[in-house]
Parts: structure tokens; C-alpha cells; sequence
DNA sequence: GCGGTTTGCTAACACGAGTTAGCAATGGAA
DNA sequence: TTCCATTGCTAACTCGTGTTAGCAAACCGC
């Protein structure tokens, strides 16, 4: 349990100041005039020491961390949605490839002031909020005070930088393609948390794509899940007391529309045939239920690296060229919506196993 | 984008030295004897500002970070396998209610020494190794240093504190209940990379099973995937040109066992009839995809949380109770192995709309 | 041999906090 | 009055780093 090495151990056993050994290992060897001879010494004792530069008191001197935080609202959702895999693995690679960690943190309801504190606390340069509650005191007051922050969704606030979907578009877009199969009594399973900007996008897509249909929206056919499976499956138990019974159904995220389906099957009812499935993310189990499921990209790998390489420039200093990305989407329709569909499945097994 | 207030903003505020701030918020006012009027102007004036302590200014001088790094073997595995949900979760929860921060990491393969790097930079206290690969030199090197790390599965060093579960037996069991069900032809997909400890022994309990039920291993019927459904879907092409066909598989994780569900049935065969599947983790999709599917517990959420709390317990300087936990796993037999199973899914929807 | 430049290095300060030793003032006892 | 104890506070050190101003020696030109 020996300590770590510091810069001081490193100058004496080099036999120069410890000034010496920051200006060498920090690059600054030329302009500080060091002779060749010491700086070859000094790199040596660092070496051989396995010396790292302690990261609290480079920060402190330099007043940044190099870390991000990555906000999540609900550690429920970590523990169940397999939609953040994607976006933290695009959040972590951007950020590893300049030099940044992540730390993760999830927001305690209700406590002060989470996002200031989280902020202020010097263990971060800039964060990445992943769809928090919209209007969050909290959050928007650390937006406004300019600091640099990501945020995934949208707060509305003209000086926010956001990398969003177009949920709005996503909900038309995915309604549209059931009203398109001859759907008529499309039922809508929304999150029960209410005042989540993407959400209630999706939601208002849903209902233009009806109206402009000339289809009613019925309230017995809207309803609300959390974003786990088991809740998407009582949604659907719902649902299925309706009558008469829907015959499509747009769900608000691919783990919510995998417990619904399980229902629907488990109820004896055929999907599409009985009733149609589409939703949103393209979770990588989307393509592998069966029948597979018809969803909206998200893009959440995309997203996640965007957000992170957007961060990355504000945190720099410069204001981001433009403060809003919208990320595209795309209808990817699959068994649970088209009967007859055929996937790329095949193909791709076959480009996996001409690699290994 | 106004600064940060420091202590000794507080302090010009309060009318007192930097000192009394740091003695009053740390707690030690009695220690120092401060009068109770003086602290109290304190605490208002750190109030009125908003003041929080700068992280790297603390670490600096207590020599505690409060953060815990989580290492995972594989940005790769980060972006597909829900598996990884649970684990985190747990991991944050134990952790945040220990006012410890969670810095995420993947280790960049082949250079130099990453896990020393990252336990001597100074950002963490101590981490927690997911999985890592048997026999890793720097890790190696780290854990016999005696600094706090839990390793999620083994090294095999004395010197090591793991949250273990028992891969041999998890191997066993899932074999061992294909038999029971008059399977002979049982194939196992493995991991394609080796040296991963865990990894190793399920296929080691997969053999042992085998050869108690007297069947031979059939080099054909053993192959291997990463932790994708992609590469199980891959993988079970390759065992669906066996002949004869294999009448049971054994896959290393629900991810993979989901990828191969899929293959058999676009071949056109009946699970469980057909062929019978069964793997291991339960990741919440297990119980959704029809047939609902047959695995062994590995508890990520159980085992995130105790290693966190493991680890927690030797940053504090004792040496836990017991250095190896072992977590314990269960078979949970469902559709993909046995016709006629029935989940008590419909109860537990039936509690969550209660709750509503 | 003197003034000026260049070379090679270091002392000293700063960052923001926690902690200890000890100063000054007051109070009480002898 | 003198001595000691207590009260209320702060100066000064520390942690490990980055950076700047500047010291001493060597070198150059005349």
C-alpha cells in the first residue's frame, strides 16, 4: 500500500527542483531553457517512480477536472431501460478520445439545489442531462447562469444547448404508419411521469397524426406506463379491457412496447394480425423479438457522442456553431407492424461471421 | 458564468478568517470554540452565497477523492448488454447513499499499466473491476498493492476481494436441466474471448455436466459469440448446419440466447420443441420475449450494490469480514425449455396497476 | 576587464480547502 | 497585583500541481 509517487519525489531523485519536473512532463521544457541532458533525467525518475500527476491538485491550479458528469433523473430508469447503453457508450467514447471521464449521478428529487451543487462542486466541468423534468428550477437556473451544459431533450430556454430528437415528429410519424396499415383505434401508451418534454412531444404527434386522419382520440385508449417492461405489460392489460379492443398500439418506448406485446401474445392475441406494435428507440432487442418490433430510431448512440462532442466545445469556451442539434430519425418497420417483413438479420450474421 | 464562491468569500462576508468557515462548516466549531453567534453569521453568509467546497481543494488536503471508479472490460459490452442495467444501479445506489461519486471507465487494451493509472491519478479512491480478463498484468499488479479494489468475478490472488457468483454451478445447473428434460444434443456458445474467468467456468460446468449424464462434447455443438445478439444470432447459424441439429442450447448470456431464439425460429423450428434454450442473467427482457426464457440469476443488481459496499468498507481502511462473496444464483425455468410454464407476470401487473 | 546577452535552473506564488498551534483578551483565584 | 485558565479567534502550515519572475553562471564582443 505504498503511496503514490508526487512531482517532489521525482525532482529528488532527479536532483532538480520540483519546478522542473512540472515544466519537463508538462511540455514546457523549451521555453523554461532545461538542458537536454536534465530533461532526459527528469523523465527517467518519472519512469522509473511510475510517476502520475496528482488529478486534485492539477485541477485546483488549473481550475478544470477534465470530467463530465452525465445526469440521469431516476435510478430506476438506469436499472431497466437498455436504451441508455447505447447513448452511455456514445457519451464515454467522444469523451475518452479527448481526454475526459464521466462520472455518473442521478438527481435526488427534490433536494435544494442538485444541479448547482452537482455543478459547483468542483468535480466537474460541464454536464450532460439526460431529458430531465421539464421546467426544473434547478436546472434552469444553472442553464441560465451560462455554465456549460448539455441537455438532452429541451428545457425551451433560449440559452440552452440541446441535442434533441424531433419527438414530435416521431410520434406522427409512428401513428401515421399504423392510420397507413388501415388502423383505426390506435391506443397510445405514454409515461406516467408526466412533464417530460420528449414525452409529451411524442404524445402531441400521436394526436395530430389522428386528427389529421379525421380519427377520434379516445381517452379509454390513452394511457401510461413507467419505463419498464413489467408496466408496459399492465398498460397493455389495460388496454385490453377496452371495447371494442384497439387494434394498434403506440408506445412511447421499445422496453414499454415489449411488455405489451408479451400481453397482447399472452392474452391469445396475434401480432399484427389482431393488433399492430410500433414504438421508439431501436433498442438492440428490437430486432430480435419475434415478431420484431416496429420502431422510430432515437439514435441514442448518436445522440450521446453528439452531446458529448458538443459539451466538449462549449466547455472550451467557444459557444457551439449551432446551440440546438436535432438529431434524424427514421420509421424502421418490422414484423410487429407488417406482417410479411423481412429483415437485414440474415445479412448482417453473415458479415459477423465472415469477421471472426 | 459567475465563479464559484470559496471559503474565503465566505469568510470577507462573515467578517472572519478563512479558518473559522472551514471549522464551522466541517463540523469542529465546538473543537475551536466559536462562539455560537459567530457561527451562525457564518452559516448565513455560506448560505446567502451559495457556497459549496471545491472537491479538488479538499481531496487535495484529506487525500480522499469520495469518487469510485467502475472499470468495464469493453465500451462494446457497455453498448449492448442490459445485463450491465442492474449492475450499475446497484453500484450508484450503494455508493450515493454513502456520499460516494461513480467515475465510469473502460480500459484501453494493451497500454501500459490503465488500472494503476487510473487508481494514482488521484480521481478515486478505490474501483470496481467488472469482469476483467484472468490474468491481467496490471490489474494484477494493482490488487497485490494492497489498494481497494473489488474485482466483479476472479483474478485468483489471495490478496483479492471479489464478489463472486458460482459460475461452475450456474453452468452446471443450466446443463444439468436441459438433460433433465431428455436433451442429448446440447450445445454451448460461449464467449469468443477467452480468459475471462467467469466465462471459463460456465463452460467448465457445462462440461461437467455432460460427462456426469455420460454425453460426449461435440466440438461442433461448442461455439462462440461476444456479448451481442447480433453474434448469437451468428453463432446459432453455425449450430443450425450441425447434423444432426442440436436439440438444446446452453447460451453464456440472455443477450446471446435472445440472438439465438431469434435464428431458430426464422429457421422455421419450435422452441422449446425443437430445440430448448436456457443461458444466464435474467436481464428484465428474459421474461418478455415468448417464449419467456429459461435462466440462471446472475443478480446483477445484488451484486453491483454488495461490491460497492465491499469496497466501501476497504476504503475505510479495515479489511471486510469476508474478502470473497459469493452471490447466490437460481435456475428460473420458463418457455424456452419447458412447453407448458407459466410466469406469474399477470400477477405482477396486477400489483402495479394497483399501485397506480 | 567590463557590460550585455544567453543559458540553465529555481524560489516563490497561486489554486481551495482542512487542521494545529498559539495569540490576545477576559475572568477568576490567591 | 500576579498567576493561571478559559474563551474566541486566526496565522501558518499542508496537500500536489502549474507558472512566472528572476538569480547565478557562463559566454560573447570589444
Amino acid at each position: 500500500m505504498t503511496k503514490a509517487p508526487t512531482a517532489s519525489d521525482v525532482a529528488r531523485r532527479a536532483e532538480v527542483s520540483r519546478s522542473a519536473v512540472s515544466l519537463v512532463l508538462g511540455g514546457n521544457a523549451k521555453k523554461a531553457r532545461l538542458s537536454d541532458e536534465t530533461q532526459e533525467r527528469i523523465r527517467k525518475a518519472a519512469k522509473e517512480l511510475n510517476y502520475r500527476p496528482n488529478a486534485a491538485g492539477r485541477s485546483l491550479v488549473r481550475g478544470r477536472t477534465e470530467t463530465i458528469g452525465l445526469v440521469i433523473r431516476d435510478l430506476d430508469l438506469i436499472g431497466v431501460d437498455p436504451f441508455l447503453l447505447p447513448l452511455l457508450k456514445g457519451i464515454l467514447e467522444a469523451t475518452r478520445d479527448q481526454g475526459y471521464r464521466v462520472l455518473v449521478e442521478s438527481i435526488r428529487e427534490g433536494s435544494g439545489d442538485p444541479f448547482g451543487d452537482l455543478m459547483d462542486s468542483g468535480r466537474i466541468d460541464g454536464m450532460i442531462v439526460e431529458n430531465p423534468n421539464y421546467g426544473d428550477k434547478s436546472l434552469r437556473r444553472l442553464i441560465k447562469s451560462g455554465r456549460p451544459v448539455v441537455v438532452m431533450g429541451s428545457q425551451g430556454l433560449k440559452e440552452e444547448v440541446s441535442v434533441r430528437i424531433d419527438d414530435f415528429k416521431i410520434g406522427f410519424v409512428a401513428t401515421e404508419h399504423l392510420i397507413s396499415l388501415g388502423r383505426r383505434r390506435i391506443a397510445h401508451i405514454a409515461y406516467a411521469e408526466s412533464g417530460i418534454y420528449a414525452v409529451d412531444l411524442r404524445f402531441r404527434g400521436y394526436v395530430e397524426a389522428m386528427r389529421k386522419a379525421g380519427l377520434p382520440i379516445e381517452p379509454a385508449l390513452v394511457t401510461h406506463a413507467n419505463f419498464s417492461m413489467e408496466s408496459g405489460y399492465a398498460a397493455m392489460l389495460d388496454l385490453l379491457g377496452a371495447t371494442p379492443l384497439p387494434d394498434a398500439i403506440f408506445a412511447t418506448s421499445d422496453a414499454v412496447a415489449m411488455g405489451a406485446m408479451a400481453a397482447v401474445q399472452d392474452a391469445g392475441y396475434l401480432i399484427p394480425r389482431d393488433i399492430a406494435v410500433a414504438s421508439v428507440d431501436d433498442i438492440s432487442a428490437a430486432r430480435f423479438f419475434r415478431p420484431a418490433l416496429t420502431t422510430v430510431t432515437s439514435e441514442p448512440y448518436a445522440s450521446g457522442k453528439l452531446a458529448a462532442e458538443m459539451l466538449i466545445e462549449l466547455m472550451s469556451g467557444q459557444k457551439p456553431g449551432n446551440t440546438s442539434a436535432l438529431v434524424d430519425t427514421r420509421l424502421i418497420v418490422r414484423g410487429s407492424s407488417v406482417e410479411d417483413y423481412s429483415d437485414d438479420l440474415l445479412q448482417t450474421a453473415r458479415e459477423i461471421r465472415a469477421t471472426k
